[in-house]
DNA sequence: TTGACATGGAACCAAAAGGTGTTATTTTAT
DNA sequence: ATAAAATAACACCTTTTGGTTCCATGTCAA
């Protein structure tokens, strides 16, 4: 798995488990064991995801004991949201979208 | 490379060389040639990433002589739109961040 | 009608993704 | 001191990704 280039946030949500994991981190810090309980896959998976999840600094770790807790690390989805609102004007205003349309036809 | 089940939104804007061509077509339409142009990839290759965004429902193509010209479709990205604005509350507001603190040390 | 242009599609390839199971390593509780 | 719990770290496997090259098909223009 360990990908010669770290992770970005676009590949990171790519996922539809890492993106489960983002929801149950979203609610509250969790140990590896119990976010690998939701989903029927092995933990060593889970804990892949996860490690996909830390190089997109989406999640972030500290050992409390023998445990390892996760938790949500919501900045990176801040960059993805600004690609995003580039193509709000597709949508978000109907005078913007006859707009683009009077570009294209012209 | 024809994938077992379709494409989403999401695996569809992981990769770089396809949220470019995204961009290439919120311009204008362009034919599959005019795309290809601007990337170091061979034209086979964009064709592919033509067909995972078209699969994605993120760009149409309509044939015009013996060219067939892509157009950007934006109305997946607001399926992606909705998918983040559950996290918008983790930076948005000041309020919501310190009550998700609370929330997570109680 | 005969090239030249534009796209489509098959066959192939290396590497990455996503998964498994097994074996350490560390830490807590008895 | 030792067993159980939690995670880390390998080694391995199969499918998908992202790319290539080569060949086929359709279309326009001279």
């Amino acid at each position: 798995m360990a990908a010669a280039e770290k992770h970005d946030v676009f590949q990171a949500i790519a996922d539809p488990t890492r993106r489960q994991v983002l929801r149950l981190l979203s609610e509250k810090e969790r140990p590896i064991s119990e976010i690998a309980a939701h989903f029927p896959v092995s933990r060593t998976a889970i804990a892949k995801h996860l490690h996909i999840l830390s190089e997109a600094e989406l999640v972030s770790g500290r050992k409390v004991g023998r445990e390892k807790l996760y938790r949500l690390q919501p900045k990176p989805l801040q960059e993805l949201q600004e690609w995003l609102s580039y193509y709000e004007r597709f949508w978000s205003n109907k005078l913007s979208i006859l707009k683009h349309i009077v570009e294209n036809e012209k």
